[in-house]
DNA sequence: CCACTTAAGCAACGCTGTTGCCAAAGTGCA
DNA sequence: TGCACTTTGGCAACAGCGTTGCTTAAGTGG
C-alpha cells in the first residue's frame, strides 16, 4: 500500500533468504549499530569489526544509507597511527514515526524521529469505551495535528498500544476489561484505513518493553518491564527481543500465584499477585503492594534468568521509591539465598520514558523492523 | 577443531550476512524441512512452497545435499495433473551424534542418526561426586563402546547433558549441589581433548527441552518441559527455540514463590514449588505435590503464553498418572477463570523418550545446529 | 492423439559480499 | 625536513548466491 521504498523487512515472512533480504539484514545491522552509536557515530572499519563484515562490504553499504539520506559523514576520528576514520551517524530526522498510546481514559501521541526521540506530543482526554468512532476520530485527529508539523520527512507508520488482551499478528482486539463490545473489532485495520498510514498493533505493556530495549546493546540483554497501573501487567524481553509469545498473551504477569491459600482474585483464583498488589495500593501500603510485586520479579528472574527489571505504570510513577526500594530487597534477598551466577542481584530500575514510556515505544513498534530488532520471537504459525 | 566439513552453523557469531551465511541458512533450512518430513519426503515444490525460495533454487540446494550425501530421492509422488514430483527425504544414517547423560548416580550414552533417533544405548553407574577422572574414564569407555559400532558413518560430535547450574557458552560448570568441588571445572573441553570430538554442553533440562523441540514445527511452538526429579526444573522452548537465558540459568522453576508464607526450603526462602512438590512426595501424597506442580504450571503458562506442558523425570516417570492429572486440572482450572484466547485449557502429556529423553536430547545438541534450529536465543554477549 | 499441466534442469543474468590494488592522509623516528 | 610505516577508503575484477527465461521430460484428460 503505502510508499515505504526501504525494503528492509529482513528475512520476514518466509524463511528462505536471497539476496534482497541479506543485503536488507546487512543494511538494518549497520543502521541499527549507528543508531545505538549515537550523535559520535562509529567509523567504517569500527563497523566491519562489530559486524564482521569486511571494510569493503561496510562501504557499501553505508554508501547505499548515505545516498537514501538515512546515514551521513560526522567529522573524523583521531588518527590511530594512520589515516584517521570518518565517523557515519545517523541522520535521525530522515524519517518520522507516530506512537499512539490508547489508554482507557486518556490518548498519547508522539512523533519520533529515526533515534526514537519524540519531537512532538499531544494529549486528548479519551473515553475507550464509548466505542469505536470516538476512538477513531480521536486519534485521526491527533494523528493530523502531529503530521502537520512533520518539516516533510516521511513519516514510517503509526504503532498503536493498549491494553490487552489482543493479537498483535491480526491486529484485533480480544476482551477488553470493561469494555466486552471491543471483543473482534479489527483495530489495526480500521485505524490504517482511517489514517491513511500502515499501523502496528500491540499490548501497552509489549510496546514500553519494546521501546526500553532501545538501551539493550543488539541481539543481548533480557529483562522484564513491569507495569503497575489499573492493572498488573508486564513486558518481556528476551536476548535483546520482545518476546509476545504464540497468541500476543506472554506478560501475563498478574494472575500468577504467589500464595495459593490467599485471598480471592477478580479472577476467580486465589492469591494473585495482582490481588495482593492493589490491596495494598488501596489501604496505602505502598511498602506491601512492593513486596507482592518483589515476590513475582523475583519469580520471574529465577525463571528467565533475567539481567533487569524495570518498573512503570501510573501507580508506580506515583510514587517510585517505595516500589523501587521493595523490589530491590526482594532480589537481593533471593541473591543471598540463591546466588545463581555472580551472586550480585539484579539491578532494579525506573522504566524511562515516565508517562511517556507506552506511546515512546508505540513508535517503537514502527521504527524497529528498520533496525533488524525482532519484535518478537515466536509469531507462532498455522499448520 | 574437529574436522567438520558442513559448515551450516549461519549466522553464528558475527550477525553480518555473507553469501556463505546465506547458503548455509537455507541449506540447514531445508534439511530441517526434510527432517521433519520423515520417510515420506518432501517434494521440490513443495519445499519452494515452504521456503518461499524459487523451484530452481531448491533444486540446486537440494542438488548439493545430495551430492553430500545427506539427502535422497524417495520415490514419486501420485501426479497432480502434470509430470509426478520426486519426493526427497532425508539420509538418515549419513551422520551420527552421540549424546550423553551424566546424571548424579548413572551414565546414560547413546547413538542417534540425523534424524535423532537413537540407533545404540549403553547405560552404567556414574558417580557423579567420585571427581573427574572417574567421570571422564566412564564417559569415554561408553563412548569408544559407541563409535565401535557406527557403521562408518562420521559421528559430529558429543552432547553432554549434566544437572545445573553451569554456563552453556564456556562449558564450565558451577556448585552443582552436593558436589561443591566440581566448581569452575570446564568440563566442555576436557570432555572434547578425552574423547577427541567437539562438545556441547548443556544443563539436563535443557537437553530434554531441546530433544522435545523436535516435534514442533519450524520457528514456532512453545513449551515448558517440567522435569521432578531429584529436584524440580524446567527446559523453555519459546517461539520453537530453546531459552536458555544470559547465563544457562533460565528454566529454575522449582525455586518459585507459590505460597509466601509457606514452609522454608532449603534454598533460605520460604513456599517455594520445589519444598512443597518434594515433601508431597516424601508423604507419598502424589497428587499434593501434583497439585504443587499445577499451580507453577499454570504461572508459567500465563506469563509465557505456552502452548503445551511436557512432564517427565524420575519421579513422574515412576507414577505418571496423578501427576498428569494434577497439572491437567490446574490447566483446565486456569482456562475457566481466565480464559485467555480460545479458552481451551493447555494440554498436559509426558515427554516423549521416558527415561532417555535427556540422553536424546544431549544428541540434539550436535544435531541441531544442522538443521538450522536455533538452540538458544539470547548467548548473551559482553559489552 | 493432441492439448495442457506440472516437474526439473541448463544457461544467462543481476546482485551480493570479497579480494586485490592503489591513492589519500595521517603518525613517528632519524 | 624527510622518509618509512600505518590506517583509511574507493575502484575494479571476481566468485557465488538465488532468479529468470527457456527447454525437455513425463504425466493427465478430452
Amino acid at each position: 500500500m503505502s510508499s515505504n521504498d526501504l525494503s528492509f523487512a529482513a528475512f520476514t515472512g518466509s524463511p528462505g533468504a536471497n539476496l534482497p533480504a541479506l543485503r536488507g539484514h546487512n543494511a538494518a545491522l549497520v543502521l541499527g549499530l549507528l543508531r545505538a552509536a549515537g550523535a559520535e557515530g562509529l567509523s567504517r572499519p569500527e563497523l566491519a569489526a562489530r559486524t564482521g563484515l569486511t571494510p569493503q562490504a561496510v562501504s557499501k553499504i553505508t554508501a547505499r544509507l548515505r545516498a537514501e539520506g538515512l546515514a551521513a559523514e560526522a567529522g573524523r576520528r583521531a588518527s590511530t597511527g594512520g589515516k584517521p576514520a570518518t565517523a557515519l551517524r545517523l541522520v535521525p530526522g530522515a524519517r518520522h514515526a507516530i506512537g499512539l498510546h490508547l489508554d482507557r481514559d486518556e490518548l498519547t501521541a508522539v512523533r519520533t524521529d529515526l533515534a526514537g526521540e519524540a519531537v512532538a506530543v499531544r494529549r486528548a482526554p479519551l473515553a475507550f469505551e464509548a466505542g469505536a468512532e470516538h476512538l477513531l476520530a480521536t486519534a485521526a485527529r491527533e494523528v493530523t495535528a502531529l503530521r502537520a508539523d512533520a518539516d516533510g520527512a516521511p513519516v514510517l507508520g503509526v504503532g498503536a498500544a493498549c491494553p490487552g488482551p489482543l493479537d498483535h499478528t491480526t491486529g484485533v482486539l480480544h476482551r477488553v476489561t470493561g469494555a466486552p463490545r471491543w471483543d473482534g473489532f479489527p483495530l489495526r485495520d480500521a485505524l490504517a484505513e482511517r489514517l491513511g498510514l500502515p499501523v502496528v498493533l500491540d499490548k501497552d505493556t509489549n510496546a514500553a518493553a519494546l521501546g526500553l530495549a532501545r538501551d539493550l546493546p543488539r541481539g543481548a540483554g533480557s529483562f522484564g518491564y513491569l507495569h503497575l497501573g489499573t492493572g498488573l501487567g508486564a513486558g518481556l524481553v528476551l536476548g535483546g527481543s520482545l518476546y509476545r509469545g504464540p497468541r500476543t498473551g506472554a506478560g501475563e504477569f498478574g494472575h500468577q500465584t504467589v500464595q495459593w491459600d490467599g485471598p480471592r482474585c477478580g479472577c476467580g483464583r486465589r492469591g494473585c499477585i495482582e490481588a495482593l498488589c492493589l490491596a495494598a495500593v488501596a489501604r496505602d501500603d505502598l511498602p506491601g503492594a512492593a513486596r507482592a510485586l518483589g515476590v513475582g520479579a523475583a519469580n520471574l528472574v529465577e525463571l528467565l534468568d533475567i539481567d533487569r527489571v524495570l518498573l512503570g505504570g501510573r501507580t508506580v510513577l506515583a510514587d517510585p521509591a517505595p516500589f523501587l526500594d521493595g523490589v530491590t530487597e526482594a532480589l537481593a534477598d533471593r541473591a543471598r539465598t540463591r546466588g545463581t551466577g555472580t551472586g550480585a542481584p539484579v539491578p532494579v530500575a525506573l522504566a524511562r520514558g515516565g508517562p511517556r514510556a507506552v506511546a515512546d515505544g508505540a513508535a517503537e513498534l514502527v521504527l524497529a523492523p528498520l533496525f533488524g530488532t525482532r519484535g518478537g520471537a515466536g509469531a507462532g504459525g498455522a499448520a
